[in-house]
DNA sequence: AAGCCGTGGCT
DNA sequence: TAGCCAAGGCT
């Protein structure tokens, strides 16, 4: 009653899973969502002590959303893209007022929730709650364009097709289907790489057609390069989050003058700061919100 | 809707 | 080395 190609992912995932905090018994349905908020774009191996730190201090959406935000931009350290971490705490916020404390079930809840998109929405409902959709993350895509279309890489995100992929692939079974869901972005994690695909170990290469097509080179549209880090706004930025972060009084403007030379680029990444909420200023300076 | 948003590890 | 990449989302 399920596709072959999830069936037999499926019995890999059972044997090959990785013991990871947010699959163990009884995590909460707000680990799950404080876990995928610190996963955005970021590797398991980075998040799994900032997670366990944070839920020690935050057991409960309410607990976070008693803090400043500040606090959560702290604590967030050096995970990257602080803006999450704002984000997650309005989440707390939102749960809170209007959810009684709890993290809501349906997806079009939580996709109301700050920071919360397609992705991070079904993946909560499925992989907190249980519940049957369909999950898609860049793993699963990989996955997916490889075993069943035949290609090297997916093609630019597109939530209608990409769900409408995966939906093929699920079975009717709630529990079969949530499996599916978490094996298919593991087997993309540790087994069908973007840069060196262990095809030798797959349990799916039998039923992959792109290895059936010979493995054949990415033809398509090439993903936008991403920008040079060093010396762009996004370092800058980072600089002063990073001063920002290690004081405990106001950071002077002056302060901020000695991080970065280029006068111009500095006060673009500090008001880009103060717009997102990330910094604030006072009379003597600028903090945390 | 393309570009922007941190940080660090890997090749 | 320098680029690529990592459980995305927002504007």
């Amino acid at each position: 009653m399920q596709h072959p190609l999830a069936s037999a992912v499926n019995a890999w995932y059972r044997e090959n899973a990785r013991d990871l905090p947010w699959r163990r018994d009884g995590f909460s349905a707000w680990g799950v969502l404080v876990s995928e908020f610190m996963l955005q774009q970021t590797p398991v191996a980075r998040v799994i002590p900032y997670l366990e730190r944070w839920l020690e201090r935050w057991p409960s959406p309410r607990d976070l959303a008693a803090v400043p935000a500040g606090e959560a931009v702290r604590e967030w350290a050096n995970l990257g893209y602080p803006r999450r971490a704002l984000w997650l705490h309005r989440a707390a916020e939102q749960i809170t007022e209007v959810h009684g404390g709890v993290v809501p079930r349906d997806v079009e809840s939580l996709l109301a929730l700050k920071g919360v998109g397609d992705y991070t929405a079904r993946a909560v409902a499925v992989f907190a709650y249980g519940d049957r959709h369909p999950v898609v993350d860049t793993n699963t895509r990989r996955v997916i364009a490889r075993a069943v279309h035949g290609m090297g890489e997916p093609a630019p995100p597109s939530a209608p097709r990409d769900l409408g992929d995966m939906e093929a692939l699920l079975s009717d079974d709630d529990i079969e289907a949530r499996t599916f869901n978490a094996a298919a972005m593991e087997l993309g994690a540790i087994v069908c790489l973007a840069r060196s695909p262990r095809c030798a170990e797959c349990p799916v290469r039998g039923l992959c057609r792109w290895v059936a097509a010979g493995a054949p080179a990415y033809a398509g549209p090439r993903k936008s390069i991403q920008k040079r880090y060093e010396g762009s706004d996004r370092h800058v930025r980072g600089l002063i989050m990073a001063e920002l972060r290690a004081a405990d009084i106001p950071v002077t403007a002056q302060e901020i003058t000695r991080l970065w030379p280029d006068a111009a680029q500095r006060d673009r990444a500090l008001a880009g700061l103060v717009a997102d909420g990330l910094a604030v200023e006072t009379g003597s300076g600028y903090v945390l919100p």
